[in-house]
DNA sequence: GATGAATGAGGTTTCATTCAT
DNA sequence: TATGAATGAAACCTCATTCAT
């Protein structure tokens, strides 16, 4: 990737997303990202070696700033509350930037994505991990496999955006709580 | 007919599941296909118009299968008791048939799909919505908006199954009594 | 070609042309012939050898029958009588059978025809220009270039007989007459 | 646009005609018309969206152009004038264009053609009948029926243009005139 | 002999990539 | 750098021919 041009880089990005969010992967054309984003098919080539390397910097683009960098400066508070944190943002996130979501998800089973993509997305679940194990040492939360706490977490908040997404509503204050505090009763430590 | 038969039409199925597990409905290739189903690649076309017209009858097969066949017989139990029953059957047959899973998931949003198979999921949504709403009335589940426990039960369960597809596990009875047991504490009307 | 039924033999040569009035020589499929002559697919390779043997057989087939047969017997007739009689035969001939006259012409140019067949059609060709010649030496005909008088007998019959199909009519007396009086006003001796 | 220009669509539609004079519309193929034009085959679908669109893109290409051009401008000579000059320039351009000629007769009767090209033959036979009916009022052409007198005129050109072309002879004056004298004598009215 | 499903070579078409401008 | 027409490998698909029944 060079960088002359940030912009181009930016309405590459953006265009690629939207016609995956309308086309899937599997009917991304290196042609009709062009059109979208309005530059000739052969630009594609100054900026992107490839239509595997345009995908593979697109996700790792997408990987490198999703909820990530918030996170770190919650680590002061109480486990429920950096869950709750979390919780709030990536259901913004994930509300505000579906098409993206949907890129990485489809990305990620596709036939581009390089042995480089594969690990990124890791850091995420370690940080929640981690918490879910505090929380248990800590009493607040059950005592059972942190994996399944997380799955259920990490399954329902994809499927609470998505819901919000197909209603074409925005993740406001109330819908977090409720559904953060469904979420929090199956794995609160109960007495 | 003389062996122009459902088994080679299965095999076809069987043929395109399998491949799309490994490179993603973006990288289905007919000559592929034909190869994986140990057939001629102009067979393919004996038995569908294009490639378009297979994916949409397998897409179809699927949906018209699934767990649904199974959700009435269960119709006399408790609330409680029907949707474990449901738990079950639908992590079993997500992690056994996770090729078929995915195959649907990309499907959905791939450029093959055709008006017609948009509408085919609605039945199971239906169905445990109604469970959900029993369950209210009889004072066992949450008084919450339906959708909100319908998202956390569908989306963890999804997740529970790659969970274990990715571990390389089947779904036994202990990991399917904890996760449905998370996922009740969650919703469960609570004194 | 294997004789072992004459009645399947014409079948598929009447299926055959049948279908090259409506799509052409370059439009011709064995499983449309086959299907047009009630037939399986198969079955045509049992009588020709392939597509190619298929329509070269129906060529020379159709040579060694059209008018052809019919010139020898008129030919105590003075020289006008007999162009009136084979010009009678011809013009029928071709509004009767013009799906067999399509097929002539159609095939004289495609790139199936063999050797063999490019030299049929000269017989009809000599007999008529050896009548001119004879209309000539009797006075009876103009004494110009034989070739030119045939080019216009046959250029204008091919023309008199299509439109005569296109008109969906038969060649009755009338007609007969008109035209070649006409023909023959062209090439006639005049004082 | 910039190299993408009219020289190339004329080249595929030369290699085209040239294809079609040798192997027939039946013979032709996309790589062989590409190979000919001394273009890549996806060339061709730059300028033409399918085999299809291409061949009747040239058919009308070719029925606009024609001998139909230069009609007009010989209005004012008597009627047999008018006729040998549409002669000469005909029976020029049938000579010199015969594979433009062959792929027109061809075309008409192949799968390909559209219902759009099937139309578009009939202003020349409107005006040579225009011609014929003029000349029956001025008492210079015989009072017969004018598509009988049409169809002589045309059969008998489209003869002794092909007779020409298999001699491999251009149509040089002489020949013209003779050829149209043959025909004047058939339609001209005596005394 | 008759059938028609199966085959696969070869045709048509697509689309990632190149390159002359 | 930017363009978009040109390229051609590789995909999709057809159809003459074969062959198990």
């Amino acid at each position: 990737m060079k960088y002359k041009d940030e912009k181009k880089i930016e309405a590459i990005f953006e265009a690629t997303l939207r016609l995956t969010g309308t086309v899937g992967i599997a009917g991304l054309k290196m042609s009709h990202i062009a059109k979208e984003a309005k530059i000739a098919s052969g630009t594609l080539y100054i900026y992107f070696e490839s239509k595997e390397e345009l995908l593979n910097s697109l996700y790792a683009h997408l990987i490198n700033q999703g909820t990530l960098r918030k996170i770190p400066q919650f680590s002061h508070l109480p486990v429920k509350d950096q869950l709750a944190k979390i919780w709030e943002s990536s259901l913004i996130f994930r509300v505000d930037n579906h098409t993206q979501i949907v890129f990485i998800e489809q990305f990620s089973i596709s036939p581009f994505i390089s042995k480089e993509g594969q690990k990124q997305t890791k850091k995420f679940t370690h940080h929640i991990k981690s918490l879910l194990d505090k929380g248990k040492e800590e009493g607040q939360v059950k005592n059972l496999n942190t994996q399944l706490m997380y799955s259920l977490l990490v399954g329902s908040i994809r499927e609470f955006a998505n819901e919000r997404v197909k209603d074409k509503k925005r993740a406001n204050k109330k819908f977090i709580a409720e559904t953060f505090n469904l979420a929090w009763e199956a794995i609160k430590e109960t007495a």
